[in-house]
DNA sequence: TGCGGGGTTGACGCGGCGTCAAGGTCAAGC
DNA sequence: GCTTGACCTTGACGCCGCGTCAACCCCGCA
């Protein structure tokens, strides 16, 4: 008698296979002996070979009954749909591969390579591991936003660095870290910024365009919770007139000019 | 406040992932408002992009926390298996293509080329069509079973096809297939067969080494199954002294000339 | 009578979410 | 104050092709 781990034996396939074929109708369940055991014939080994052909050759189990039924060119059209699926499958995880080989090339950040080098610049610089952390989430968030300006934001963050002030700025906010959030010296970090600001005002820089409203608050935030000076330093600012950080702006069109007098509020 | 949407927005991810990667315990549930909502930071962000990155390149899920985590030799290593199953998987879907392909070129009933060209031989005999779908559900079996011997096989099928007699044994079959199981000219046929057995086993013809016993016992049963009439050909001969089909036998040493003298039992 | 190697059904697991159901919440407009 | 529509919540099933238990029955042999 031809029990079922025989059939599978001749058909090369598992016995699970074959439970599941009748679980999903596509092979009949053949009559049971007294005991409940499946009792096959010749015609089902035959049946299950010729599923198991198609279904090795990527035929989706849910397609086989229609292809075992169909005619030559029925047949042929389900074949080259099936192969355009494979291809496209293919397509996709020599995708994958590409950008596995752009992690492993550096950007297992999240970075581009141009901002992995702004960042080695800063490092250079002597700017604390700990900021460039911060600088870097920043831009990675960025890098998500707007992939494609990425490049041109960088290039012009590389133009900032060869004022001196920037640099002593970073460098300030590097101390800065270890300071109490009170720390009086908050405020000459404060002018400095200003006088960037002013400066920046001035030339009519305004930050790459795709950057909306509700991303500079974003970036805003993630500023504030990387330090906790960084609030109070926000707060002078906001006192003396601008408001942001990633997106200057003067917002009371009153004081317009208090550059370089320090803090008087 | 940053929701769970404006968070999927700006990490171009779903809202669905970013409760999967919660499940998981990949990203961090964060604090709940008072109605429940989620109310994330940009840090969640910037992981929720560096997970994301790591997805988008093939990294299983399992695995991002650990190559978030680890340094740049692990991460390398990591990175190479995580390829290494990529291009295993891909050579699997060419050669899904490939027997797909040989699907497309004809053996789409699991039977390789030579087999087809064989039945289209009796086709052209003349040989009836039930008779060759019977015939080819044979074959299925026995090229799922011995794959690589399958051409010597029918190599040494259509040297049978040569002798005369077998040929009139096909068409005599041919006819039979309507006759009533118990009509009288089975004995005809019953007479040529047993002259091709005998002829078969003084030639020393032995049939293919790989074909078990218990495979010739499924074909016979195939056989049987087959048509109607096969189980009285097959009784008439066992009373002769023959058993089997697939694989001819002489079973008591008695009896050992009875040729061409029809049935004497 | 026990054992070892069959068979049976039923259920969960995998991977990475998509999608639906059945609600509660919020801001805005009337 | 009420409705509307967009968004949030949890919970659950679905996909695809079986692999892999678990718990139990059946058969032949020593």
């Amino acid at each position: 008698m031809l029990t079922i781990s025989r059939v599978a034996a001749y058909a090369g396939v598992t016995v699970r296979a074959i439970r599941h074929y009748h679980e999903i109708g596509l092979l009949p369940e053949p009559v049971r002996d007294r005991s409940g055991y499946r009792t096959y014939d010749a015609a089902a080994i035959v049946r299950l070979i010729r599923i198991h052909t198609l279904a090795d050759a990527g035929v989706p189990l849910a397609r086989v009954q229609e292809l075992l039924d169909a005619g030559p060119d029925e047949f042929a059209a389900g074949v080259r749909e099936i192969d355009k699926n494979l291809r496209a499958e293919i397509r996709r995880l020599r995708g994958t591969r590409q950008r596995l080989a752009g992690l492993a090339a550096g950007d297992r950040l999240a970075l581009p390579r141009c901002v992995l080098d702004y960042l080695d610049r800063l490092r250079a610089l002597g700017v604390d591991e700990r900021q460039i952390e911060a600088e870097r989430d920043g831009w990675i968030l960025v890098a998500a936003q707007v992939p494609d300006q990425i490049d041109a934001v960088i290039a012009q963050k590389h133009e900032d660095l060869d004022n001196p002030d920037v640099v002593e700025l970073y460098l300030l906010l590097n101390d800065a870290l270890d300071w109490p959030p009170d720390d009086p010296r908050v405020v000459e970090i404060a002018d400095i910024v200003e006088r960037l600001m002013i400066r920046a005002v001035q030339s009519g820089e305004a930050g790459p365009d795709a950057i909306t409203d509700s991303f500079a608050t974003l970036l805003d935030a993630a500023m504030l919770e990387s330090s906790p000076g960084a609030a109070r330093l926000l707060a002078i600012l906001e006192d003396r007139g601008w408001k942001g950080w990633t997106r200057i702006e003067k917002f009371p069109a009153n004081r317009l000019d208090p550059a370089m007098t320090g803090d008087d509020a």
